[in-house]
DNA sequence: GGCGTACTTTACACAGTGTCAATTGACATG
DNA sequence: CATGTCAATTGACACTGTGTAAAGTACGCC
């Protein structure tokens, strides 16, 4: 907002940010890790001077993270869910939410595999997951009130299952273990929820 | 087989998996990690002893888990699930696999992370993943054979789909994210796995 | 000119993995 | 008894990656 010209190198911080985005994207497949250094290189400054801007590599992936989160806009698009009622609200959080996972699958992979050791990528993990579960229990209660779902299910339970069919994991899991295709999984996945969920 | 007495220390390799697995139970809801240094510790070795028996952290990390298998014997519980016929066979592999998980949490998910850095670890994650996913096949197979499975559900993804519902991140997530106990992990499981997969 | 800010270069401490070489102790076999 | 061998030990070290620290440079601004 401050800064003047801003013709074509953004703030530093910004490019850091980018750069890290670009590269966990194109190592999304490959496991090889991305390193501080690779990042400074990526973004055309020193190592050190990403370390003027973040203080521990781990901020630095769930700094990243946020950006991502604000640039896609996860909120607008998870909200656009919130129109729809009974079960297209279940269908439109599905195809929102499991639409937006391929687009920060490089992210978040990275900051799923700090978070084994470090805790501040746990908690904006957490937090970050914070959101999709409330998606879930907004879209589960939607159904209550419709009158959709189970009767033998209670509503905790139906939001759990949901939030964990939806997991970025099973998402992987059915791209690459089991070969599925974006539209498979998105089709797959609002079949299965509906059985999961709704009444006969 | 060759050794002598075998009186109180077992065969020193032994003695190395069984510690890394002690410490990896011990870790498994810690992610501290654990180092080379501390296998050989609780093993009672120097570190260097430990690279005398697997020349990386990751192949012993690999034999570890192997020897897990070995020693609770999956295969024969899984093969427990066979007798079973219908629908019931699909509720015995979901308790079977299910009842396991938690035993090899610890070590399973060193591997898993692991996975995401070496090569070795993810080929033995995926040849371990693979004889659960014939056990899937195989459920699918019988309901198949009993005709109880959904028509509009193409086999294939069928067992895709308890795949994935199986999977130990599934375990991780409704166990410790969601707050599941164990029982309700199991119940909760067979119950949504009827719903995924059977006709009406 | 003088000042501050952003960045650079170089150096280094630290942790953890993996390698190497010299040494010890036990034990078997000639 | 001497010898060889095997398992393990000790200590040193190379390498990688993170994070810290210090001194120097470039640029805009008053």
């Amino acid at each position: 907002m401050s800064s003047p010209a801003s013709k074509e190198s953004a703030d530093t911080k910004t490019r850091i940010l980018d750069a890290a985005w670009r590269l966990l994207e194109a190592d999304a497949g490959v496991g090889k890790g991305v390193r501080v250094g690779d990042i400074a290189r990526e973004a055309g400054i020193s190592r050190q001077a990403v370390y003027l801007h973040f203080p521990t590599r781990a901020e630095l992936l769930v700094a990243a993270t946020r950006h991502v989160d604000a640039v896609k806009d996860v909120d607008a698009r998870l909200a656009g869910s919130r129109a729809a009622t009974g079960a297209e609200k279940l269908d439109a959080f599905i195809e929102a939410w499991g639409g937006y996972i391929p687009e920060i699958y490089g992210v978040a992979r990275a900051l799923l595999a700090m978070r084994e050791s470090d805790e501040a990528a746990a908690e904006a993990w957490r937090d970050r997951m914070r959101a999709v579960m409330h998606g879930c229990a907004a879209a589960v209660r939607e159904l209550e009130e419709a009158d959709l779902l189970r009767p033998d299910l209670p509503s905790d339970d139906a939001s759990d299952i949901l939030w964990t069919l939806l997991s970025v994991r099973n998402w992987e899991h059915l791209r690459h273990d089991c070969g599925w295709s974006q539209e498979h999984y998105i089709d797959g996945m609002k079949r299965l929820a509906r059985r999961a969920l709704l009444a006969d």
